[in-house]
DNA sequence: GATTCGATCGGAGGGATAGTTA
DNA sequence: TCTAACTATCCCTCCGATCGAA
């Protein structure tokens, strides 16, 4: 992700031309520009469904018929999931912060249809993911609310690193993950 | 002006459409999206506005009678140290310090057993270059030492970009780049 | 008590610019 | 004295460990 600069109208233009809440500043500007956007509406994505939503869905049912299934979709998640993070981007980042992000942004990028659970796991009195800026910052004092790259979805971010593999631990249940991937997926932090 | 976040790839589509050294985000954004524009070109580069741009020029002169030499030197180069500079790490770092340090890696690849020659570059108490963080450390106070990556070699880090820029230039040229390629060199920061 | 959670605050990095020196 | 070059202080932002609160 990028910061660019740009000038209070053009800003307004851009704001005006958002499709629906919490759409990024990217996916707006590659509508505008024509570009191939890979961010949607992120309930009525077809794609998203078809893509990955079969996998994290059989993952989180425990009926009995589907347990089969379960161990070959685990397999495949590790597969599609684990080769999104590029594994080199994640070294150089700088601090814990910067690959929580990233880890975040491929979970996110392998689940987009169901992301929105992680907006269920929160803190005592602070939220930890939301759809917007203001949510995270409202709800609690320095929360540091950082947007998930590539997605709509923001995370508070002022915590020590073992409350951030905490979240990570708790966002890779919450799609489904076995505890075994969760853990694999924290220590990637 | 506000600040907006998006992804690598438009980033990189924006800049691919810069039109003058110096252009903003806003500028070039206007321009795509056939909105009104105010800012032109300038008649002189902003870089060379800045007083310190003109010292450069003006400190070269002293390398006349290398110019035969360099301009065969400068075909091997363009092959050699250009390939080093991996753009995309590049652009991924955080500031001008990271940028810098890539930069003088890269330069040290291509011209190791010369590289010494940088020793001689220094500002006016401060030593700029040297081999030991110790030497770079004692000639100033909070010079901020770094280690050029896969190098024996230090640089001093506490200065402006400005500076910054000045001794890439001052690099360039000690290690006998044409002044274009000094300046291409200059720019990548 | 013991444990979890929050957010303050110290530390590090970066770099513009105020201030100093030649 | 005046100016240009150079230095390094100081302010800002980011991080996240630590310690107080619940």
């Amino acid at each position: 992700m990028k910061n660019i600069e740009i000038d209070e109208e053009l800003y307004q233009y851009i704001v005006q031309h958002t499709q629906f809440i919490g759409e990024s500043a990217s996916s707006i500007l590659r509508r505008l520009l024509s570009l191939e956007n890979e961010q949607q509406p992120p309930i009525f994505s077809v794609e998203q469904l078809l893509d990955k939503g079969v996998a994290s869905v059989v993952d989180r049912t425990s009926s009995d018929q589907l347990i089969g299934a379960k161990v070959v979709e685990t397999q495949d998640i590790n597969e599609t999931v684990f080769n999104y993070v590029n594994k080199e981007e994640l070294a150089m980042q700088r601090g814990a912060v910067g690959r929580f992000l990233l880890i975040l942004a491929a979970l996110y990028r392998g689940h987009a249809a169901q992301f929105s659970v992680v907006t269920e796991i929160s803190g005592r009195d602070r939220l930890y993911f939301a759809n917007t800026e203001q949510a995270l910052a409202a709800s609690g004092s320095s929360t540091k609310p950082r947007q998930i790259p590539d997605s709509p979805f923001w995370v508070m971010t002022n915590s020590n690193t073992t409350r951030k593999k905490m979240m990570l631990t708790k966002v890779a249940n919450a799609l489904g993950y076995s505890d075994e991937d969760a853990e694999k997926i924290r220590e990637l932090l």
